[in-house]
DNA sequence: ATACGACCCGTACCTAACTACGGGTCAAGC
DNA sequence: GCTTGACCCGTAGTTAGGTACGGGTCGTAT
């Protein structure tokens, strides 16, 4: 059987050498055989296992979740109805995510409205909005962990 | 005037104190004035600048965007322009977030209609689907970024 | 036969926002 | 006066998902 070096698979699947060996370190990955030399030998199915890995990532599934799924294909015998539950459960989150991000977004908007930014810095509502509004509501910890931009 | 220790700060402003120290190592919190035996000695007025700061990050600020936000303060003279910006910027990410998001949401949809967990892991359709599905649509890299879920 | 690129490995570094630890000092209560 | 808890500092560890580096080896083309 054909198989692909290390450098091979990174250029086929546009990902980089090192996120590789990374993915393989953490268990995403199995670990290929070795030429006599120590180097990687890929079978064709890596390319289809990192298509997995990808697809799943671009969904929001974290690569823990990834290897989980991945661990269930290992027993092809099984009902899927953890493969359900994984998109079940991913499906709230990502609920969870829209709701919150929608009130951050009407927070934003209402601040818009306070001041078009002709007034100065030390009247400037939006500044005492922020100083001075009541608590922020409720989803505190989430939101602050999705805060991130990109 | 009447001044807090770091401990009592954090208590009233419900913050880890290691975090207050934190803040201020990375320029979000002004060093305090010390007592002669070196400890810190808060005015009131660092409890208003922690609540700026939780209520900012509640919005999806990070910390880098609050410092510079607070350093705007510094200048109450100037026109709040890049304070209405920011919050532009801002309102433009959370945008791009639901609207990522959103996809992600009919995808996942899609997926689960595929199957009610009622099949075999070897011929489930979302695995399959994860694995054969056509490429991710372009928003791969900013999807990826968020897809950490809390 | 030698040079050069591809691969090997372990380890360190990156961002973001903390959180914890360890060893030392200080202040106040009994 | 002694204990105890609060504070000091610098440094290291955490999570997630990589990315980079440095020094060593391998294989192939000239």
């Amino acid at each position: 059987m054909q198989t692909l070096t290390i450098g091979e698979l990174a250029q086929v699947c546009e990902i980089n050498l090192e996120t590789l060996r990374y993915y393989e370190r953490v268990g995403l990955m199995q670990p290929p055989p070795r030429s006599s030399s120590g180097h990687r030998q890929y079978p064709a199915s890596a390319a289809e296992r990192l298509v997995f890995i990808r697809r799943a990532q671009s969904l929001g599934f974290t690569l823990t979740e990834i290897r989980e799924l991945l661990h269930l294909k290992r027993e092809p015998g099984e009902l899927c109805a953890d493969v359900v539950k994984s998109i079940d459960t991913k499906l709230v989150e990502v609920e969870k995510k829209i709701a919150d991000l929608r009130s951050i977004r009407i927070a934003l908007g209402k601040m818009k409205e306070l001041c078009h930014g002709d007034c100065l810095i030390g009247d400037c509502p939006i500044l005492e909005n922020l100083e001075h509004s009541s608590k922020p509501s409720g989803t505190k910890r989430s939101l602050r962990k999705q805060g991130r931009t990109s």
